[in-house]
DNA sequence: CGGGGGTTATGTACGTTGTACGGTGGTGTC
DNA sequence: GACACCACCGTACAACGTACATAACCCCCG
């Protein structure tokens, strides 16, 4: 076994905690052990399940119960191995970027740093519910701290300074999240399909022309590329960066004059 | 009263519904009426009440009871204006919206939009809490689908082919939004910070040197102007797009092979 | 081989949440 | 003056997260 017995029991006053990565504390992406056996309740299968089901039912269907049927064990078993719902949350996120491959590839950093942010993309495209869920309040565990740190260390070999790092590596951030943040919008904007859809009429077509001229391009589901067409965008204002200075700006001056 | 009785009665059989964005329906940002009484239980004072609240005591603090304690009112009274709890907050996200301001300014296209998305920031800004919900499950409302009408019609008009303006469009939504989806972030890298803010031991500092670099740049709080940055960097992007066809790619082409 | 201690699973139970249901009172209309 | 119609209320329920005390388990030491 490659698990310790050392495995924190989680309770308040948390007596101990593992350091590494792929240690007991945190979750290792490879789930070849314990993923027959009844008996053991150990800390990576819980995540792991719930992952599962978080991917098949969607996220609501997590709650402590759900999760303790499909593990056969007692809802309060669980709290043996995890702190509270929310650290579980955190441990599926980690396990999830774990998926992400962050070894290096051939080509300048502009090309690796795309690679790497895909492979980001790709992880959070495999799991769409938990990849939603993914914005509030989020933590950083082990995993996502390597992906930042290679990112991160590729602006910076690049020559950006550390604060032109932070800024280009919060905007790759922020869209590739943000990304998925969005995957499921729902444009109430046909009026006939006001009741079926449910809750909300929103406006009628001849206000909003420009809306309706791109509806067939917006159909909802995002299509592929869609991604990348941000992203490539954003590595291209990067690159300048390292030439020019700052992304380059609109002639006016009084663009964020209103107060904040 | 400037109140319609024809207000619905929002039960599971909504057997009408208002259309207008200003209308009972929806909320107005006006505030003018029914601010200071008491007995008229109305849909906008609602919403604007239960805003207030999410503003002042995060999200989790909006229940029903305490949003009806605060209006001093019986829980179940709520149910009487507005159909569900997700309802509610649906229109709380049409009412920040409705603070964006979409009056045309002078200018070219970029900077019209430039003002635009900073108004979009401003509004999102004014309410955190509220803006980090704004995310899973997006719908659109009459507010949300003017701005958008106004974005698009800019882009349009700046000569972008449907499917160019639904990119540019996207990327810049999602960019905006996924920016204050990210404002909590807890970055946890700090062994010393382990215990007192909880949860997660993320990694030894040796084994992310380059994050530790840019951690007095990335102090948790956004600095004004990160917004601006990652914003110029696509709207240049986008400007591009007009005379060459598509943003730039890096060389390699290996860029998205893995599976998906 | 037998006991003991710590760890892990259990059952019960509590507080909180969203919300369905039926009644009730005040108000506008004929 | 009577009726109908709402908005509002009180009660109640199911589902949730999880605290607490207890019981089963296993490994280690004697």
């Amino acid at each position: 076994m490659t698990e310790q017995p050392s495995a924190s029991r989680a309770r308040p006053d948390r007596p101990d905690r593992p350091d590494r990565p792929d240690g007991p504390g945190w979750v290792s992406v490879d789930p070849s052990e314990d993923e027959q056996r009844r008996p053991p309740l150990t800390r990576p299968r819980i995540v792991r399940t719930a992952l599962r089901l978080v991917d098949e039912k969607g996220l609501p269907a997590l709650t402590m119960r759900a999760l303790a049927q499909q593990l056969k064990v007692s809802p309060m078993a669980l709290y043996n191995h995890v702190h509270d719902k929310e650290e579980l949350i955190d441990l599926m996120i980690d396990l999830m970027l774990g998926e992400v491959d962050r070894s290096p590839v051939p080509g300048d950093w502009v090309t690796q740093l795309r690679v790497l942010t895909c492979s980001y993309h790709q992880a959070l495209s495999a799991h769409p519910a938990l990849a939603r869920r993914y914005s509030s309040q989020v933590r950083i565990g082990p995993h996502g701290l390597l992906i930042m740190e290679r990112a991160i260390g590729l602006l910076l070999g690049a020559g950006l300074s550390p604060a032109a790092a932070a800024d280009a590596f919060f905007a790759l951030f922020t869209y590739t999240v943000g990304f998925h943040q969005l995957g499921q919008i729902r444009r109430v904007s046909d009026p006939k399909r006001q009741d079926e859809t449910g809750y909300y009429v929103a406006l009628p077509a001849e206000q909003i022309p420009a809306v309706m001229t791109l509806a067939p391009h917006m159909s909802g589901v995002r299509q592929d590329g869609q991604f990348e067409y941000g992203l490539d965008t954003l590595l291209a204002g990067i690159k300048a960066t390292l030439t020019q200075g700052s992304p380059p700006r609109p002639s006016t001056d009084k663009t964020e004059a209103h107060g904040g």
